[in-house]
DNA sequence: AGCACGCCGACT
DNA sequence: GTCGGCGTGCTC
């Protein structure tokens, strides 16, 4: 039998496709097979159904378990090469570990424009720039060349060149470029187009690095030590203790091995600020992936990364997704960020996905933090993750105390008490800045008759609406539901309407008829809609006039505000008496960040803390003793309750327009469930069906069935099996239902 | 998820 | 008489 000429063709290829099902759908391979044959991560247009949609081949087979001739074929092959290994590696190990559909996996994670069938071609630019041997040669070795001699000299005003685009608006011809390249006096380097264009025509520096202190020095050796190899760390350090120091000298390192490094930040952590920060400190190309870039700068980026071009990639949750030519380091700021974790669709968790991926390459990992999560915390106490601790802050001034402040039968202005307000003044008076900490936006929570105690309530939800002032009206804010203002109470016609408990607005207000001499800045998700809104304003707040500043969490995050000296927080109660059994640790977080906002450059500063708990054992602890000590009684808390870091949770989560087909399928899928967990012989505990916390969410019914169990295998089991049975039951083709592995709360 | 088929209500 | 509501079923 003569060998066949063509490189081997399977029969059958097994292709992902963009759909909720969690199946792969065969095809026989069209004629052209792609050049280098056919192999995993190789785009395909196929027919589906009656359209046609772009898969990906995920396998390769000789046969399938249908017949042959029932396979339709492929329509075409997208790619020359197949996409990345190491993203394909990713979405599968996201797929598996998250339970959700390969190919929705696979079409989520990549650019849109590869999702519509664009081809990934390489897209960069040429900068050329003088040689040392180009600086040495007099212009007159170039008589007989008077342009080349002309282009050299101009090259030479620019010390780290210029792109062709620009030479060749100077009509200098792309021949000349190539003759002095070939004389070795310029040279050419390809950079990606999504790198840092605002760097153009500013001078392209290093900025030097900063010194270390002792604790940073040896935190960073730590790391350096063992560039080779999965080597986790927690990057645990106070607010203002210079993480990012560290992790800039850690990427100098790794691109000086010339790998690449990844840089995760939360969703509101990458600001202009940290994207100058990188991008002044490194000669090297910066490529940041946020929500603002275009299809095609996204696409960029990706390829720069994909290709080993991109040195430092700097994104939020979904740049856990970005291929890597040469991974030398994966960091994460702000760990315990909820941001991290996608609440729909593929719910993963960024954190996570980063300790695998780590894994899988083999290369270090550093998670930042000042007030770690409580899963990664207890696996740094446990030794699976280095703990290196920063406990030196870099201004003179220890963290500030919190002090609590009772907020007991004290008549209050606009939620702050009389001492509260003196001290604000104290505070303006010296020429310092306050800011006032609410985690509520808007006029006030809801708005009440004081004649028969009705309450402004969503039609849709099971929540009161939030009232507005700017512009007047009810808001609710777990669906978009807005309505105008009642003149009077819609059940007993009463007109002493009052709006109930204060937001963001209503502070702002009391404040501005208390200071009327100084400017009043609110920042929350309402104020800062328009884009730069915020940056504009803190701009203003770092000239250093005396101002108020009023926020909610968005302003407690990260953000240097040098000239703050005391920090107000309305309300701690909120958070800490909430069911989540996350939510006193979510707090604690917030409360510690809220503080870290005080007193960062020259003056020390004071925390003020309102509650109605004053002696609740929780808050003093971390008033008194701080997050780590609060932290490590909560994880004893953790252990005795049997809750996550110490076992693994799962949530399904039920939800139609009508009450009756949630409650039918819960019950039988617990049943279902349970049953299989008995024949098995799993140590999974199945809880549920409830309601969820909020019954009534957009006029549809929440219930939820949680999973828990001491082992992840037995977790992942029960997931798959009741995925599985999920989707062969027929009621459940009317409820739409996910389940969320690592649940991050339980709403 | 799409997308079509299919069988019942108010309109040019 | 049709346009269109969303229940049900299928996608290699």
């Amino acid at each position: 039998m003569p060998e066949s000429p063509y490189p081997p063709t399977p029969c059958v290829l097994g292709v992902a496709v963009p759909s909720p099902l969690r199946r792969l759908f065969d095809y026989r391979p069209c004629r052209e097979a792609p050049s280098g044959g056919w192999q995993p991560g190789l785009r395909v247009r196929v027919p589906f159904g009656r359209r046609e949609v772009v898969g990906v081949v995920v396998e390769c087979r000789d046969g399938s378990a249908l017949p042959l001739s029932d396979l339709r074929p492929v329509a075409s092959c997208l790619d020359a090469a197949p996409l990345p290994a190491d993203w394909l590696w990713l979405c599968r190990f996201a797929a598996r570990y998250y339970q959700h559909a390969l190919g929705d996996t696979l079409h989520q994670a990549m650019p849109g424009l590869l999702r519509q069938g664009r081809a990934l071609e390489a897209r960069t630019r040429e900068r050329w720039s003088v040689t040392a041997a180009g600086h040495r040669e007099t212009p007159s070795s170039l008589g007989r060349a008077p342009r080349q001699a002309e282009l050299l000299a101009m090259l030479r005003q620019h010390p780290h060149g210029l792109v062709s685009q620009a030479i060749l608006a100077q009509s200098f011809s792309r021949d000349q470029l190539r003759a002095l390249a070939g004389k070795g006096l310029v040279a050419r380097h390809e950079e990606p187009l999504a790198a840092s264009p605002a760097a153009e025509g500013e001078a392209r520096l290093a900025e030097p690095a900063l010194p270390l202190n002792r604790e940073q020095a040896s935190a960073l050796a730590a790391i350096h030590e063992r560039l080779d190899g999965f080597h986790p760390c927690l990057l645990h350090g106070v607010t203002g203790s210079g993480k990012t120091e560290v992790y800039l000298q850690l990427i100098e390192a790794v691109i000086a091995r010339r790998r690449q490094a990844l840089v995760l930040v939360p969703e509101i952590g990458l600001t202009p600020q940290t994207l100058a920060r990188f991008r002044r400190r490194f000669r090297a190309p910066v490529v940041a992936l946020h929500s603002g870039l275009t299809d095609h700068e996204r696409l960029d980026a990706w390829e720069a990364a994909a290709s080993g071009r991109a040195p430092i990639v700097l994104g939020t949750r979904s740049a856990i997704f970005t291929p890597l030519a040469h991974p030398g380091v994966i960091i994460v700021d702000e760990e315990h960020d909820g941001s991290y974790k996608q609440q729909d669709g593929l719910r993963y968790h960024a954190r996570d996905l980063a300790v695998a991926r780590a894994h899988h390459h083999r290369i270090p990992l550093l998670l930042g933090s000042a007030t770690p999560s409580l899963e990664s915390l207890q696996r740094a106490l446990h030794g699976d993750y280095r703990h290196l601790r920063l406990t030196r802050r870099a201004s003179r001034h220890a963290p500030a105390r919190l002090e609590l402040v009772d907020l007991r039968g004290r008549r209050r202005q606009g939620g702050l008490i009389p001492p509260v307000i003196e001290t604000v003044r104290e505070t303006l008076a010296a020429g310092h800045q306050v800011l006032v900490f609410i985690n509520r936006r808007g006029f006030a929570p809801t708005l009440a008759c004081h004649a028969c105690g009705w309450m402004a309530e969503c039609d849709h939800c099971d929540a009161r609406m939030t009232l507005h002032r700017q512009p007047p009206l009810l808001a609710c804010h777990h669906c978009d539901r807005r309505r105008a203002l009642p003149d009077a109470c819609p059940d007993c016609g009463s007109v002493d309407l009052r709006p109930l408990g204060s937001g963001t607005e209503r502070i702002e207000e009391t404040l501005a008829s208390l200071f009327p001499e100084v400017a009043v800045h609110r920042i929350d998700r309402d104020s800062t809609r328009r884009r730069d809104a915020l940056e504009q304003m803190l701009t203003e707040v770092r000239r250093g006039e005396p101002c108020l500043l009023v926020g909610t969490q968005m302003l407690a995050k990260g953000h240097h505000l040098p000239h703050v000296t005391l920090v107000v927080v309305v309300n701690a109660d909120a958070g800490l008496y909430a069911s989540d059994f996350r939510a006193l640790e979510h707090s604690a977080q917030l409360l510690e960040q809220v503080a870290g906002r005080a007193g960062r450059a020259a003056h020390p500063g004071r925390v003020l803390v309102q509650t109605l708990h004053t002696d609740d054992p929780h808050l003093r602890l971390l008033a008194e003793r701080g997050y780590d000590v609060l932290a490590g009684q909560l994880l004893e808390e953790r252990r005795a309750a049997r809750l996550p870091p110490f076992r693994f949770l799962a949530l399904l989560r039920l939800e139609a327009p009508h009450e009756a087909a949630v409650v039918t399928l819960g019950g039988l899928a617990a049943e279902a469930l349970r049953q299989r967990i008995g024949e098995r012989g799993l140590a999974v505990d199945c809880l549920g069906p409830v309601p969820a916390p909020m019954e009534r969410r957009q006029n549809r019914y929440h219930l939820q069935l949680m999973l828990a169990a001491d082992r992840r295998s037995q977790l992942h089991e029960a997931g798959a099996w009741l995925v599985a049975w999920l989707e062969a039951c027929p009621e459940a083709r009317r409820v739409r239902w996910s389940l969320d592995i690592d649940p991050q709360t339980l709403a």
